[in-house]
DNA sequence: CAGTTTATGTCAGCCTTGTTGACACTCCAA
DNA sequence: TTGGAGTGTCAACAAGGCTGACATAAACTG
C-alpha cells in the first residue's frame, strides 16, 4: 500500500484510525453517503425540467440573496457559461430575479422570486429531512465530528466560502 | 421553515444540533467537502482520457477482484450501458480483465491488470492523502462521528453494500 | 478623454456520463 | 424446449461540465 500502514499495531492504538483500510472505508462512506444526500432532491428535480445544477444555484441564491454572478461562480466552482445556462432558464421560468447593481451597474444581483423560494424550500426540506434523521440517529457528538472532518477535507478557498456562509446564517 | 425549528431553545439544548440552520450548514459542508474529496483524483484523471466514472469502476474492481458486472452495477447505481462504455475503454486500454465465469459462463469476472492496479494505487493514494490529513487534523473521535453520520445518511441498500465491503476488507 | 480592465452575457462546439429502447447471444433451469 | 437471466452492443438523446471567441456596458486609470 501507499505508506506501509498495513499493520495497525505498528504505531500504537492512537493511530489505528489512520490505516489505509480505515481511509478506504472513509472514502467509500463518502461515496455512498453522497448518493443518499442527493437522492431526494434529485427525485423532485427530475419531475421538473431541472437538475442538480439548478438546485445548487437556487440554494446559494436563497442563502445569500443579492449575491452577484461572480460570487456565485466562485462558490459553485464552474464556468460562467455553465452557470449562465442554468441562470437563464431559472430567470426565464420566473424563479430568479436578476437586477442591475446600484453602486456598480455592471453587476447583477440575484434573488429568488416567491416561486423560487417555494422550490428552494421544497428541495431543502427533502434534503434536510434525511439529514435530520441521520443526525438524530447519530447523536450530537457524532455530528460535531462529522462537521469537523468535512471541514478538514475542504480546499482552503472552499473552507473560506463555507465559513463565510456559516457566519451569515447566525 | 419546514417544521418550526426557528428558535433553537424551543426543544432544549440537547436538540440544538437539529435546527434548520445546523442542517443547512451540514449540507453545505457535504457539498464543499465532496468537492475536495474528488479534486485530487480528478486532476490525475483529466491528464489521462478518463473521468470519475472510470475511477469508480477501477476502485470497486480493485476492492473486490473477480466481481461480476451485475454486482458492480448494483454498487455503482448506473445502467449497464453506462458502465459498459467505461468498462470497454478500460478493457481496451489493458487496465481491466474480463474473464468468463467458470461456474456460470454468462457472467464476466472483472480484475485489474498490473497496469490497472498501478492506476488504482495512484488515484487512491491521492485521495487517501487528503483524507488522512483531514482525519489526523480532526482526531479519532471526530472520525468516528463522521463515519456514523455518513452511514446514517445512506439508503438502506447502499448501507448494505457498504457493510459488505467493510467486512471483506477486514 | 482614451485606453484598459472588469462583470456579464452569449454563441458554437466538444466531452463525459448519465438515460431509454431495441435487439442479439449464451447459457441455465424448469 | 422454452423462458428467463446475464451480458454486450447499437442508436439516440440530455444534462452539465469545458474551451474559445466575441460583445457590451460600466468602471477605473493614466
Amino acid at each position: 500500500m501507499a505508506d506501509g500502514r498495513h499493520s495497525p499495531a505498528v504505531r500504537g492504538d492512537t493511530l489505528l484510525f489512520l490505516t489505509d483500510e480505515q481511509l478506504r472505508q472513509g472514502s467509500e462512506a463518502m461515496f455512498f453517503a453522497y448518493r443518499g444526500f442527493t437522492a431526494d432532491p434529485d427525485r423532485i428535480l427530475s419531475d421538473l425540467a431541472y437538475g442538480r445544477a439548478h438546485h445548487r444555484a437556487i440554494h446559494f441564491i436563497g442563502r445569500a440573496p443579492g449575491t452577484t454572478v461572480n460570487n456565485l461562480l466562485n462558490i459553485l466552482g464552474v464556468t460562467k457559461q455553465s452557470l449562465n445556462r442554468v441562470l437563464r432558464t431559472l430567470i426565464a421560468d420566473g424563479l430568479v430575479l436578476s437586477e442591475v447593481g446600484r453602486a456598480d451597474k455592471r453587476e447583477r444581483h440575484l434573488h429568488l422570486t416567491e416561486e423560487g423560494r417555494a422550490l428552494e424550500r421544497k428541495l431543502s426540506d427533502a434534503q434536510r429531512a434525511r439529514l435530520r434523521a441521520a443526525f438524530r440517529e447519530a447523536g450530537p457528538e457524532a455530528v460535531a465530528g462529522f462537521r469537523t472532518v468535512l471541514e478538514a477535507m475542504m480546499d482552503p478557498e472552499m473552507r473560506a466560502s463555507y465559513a463565510r456562509l456559516k457566519e451569515s446564517g447566525t
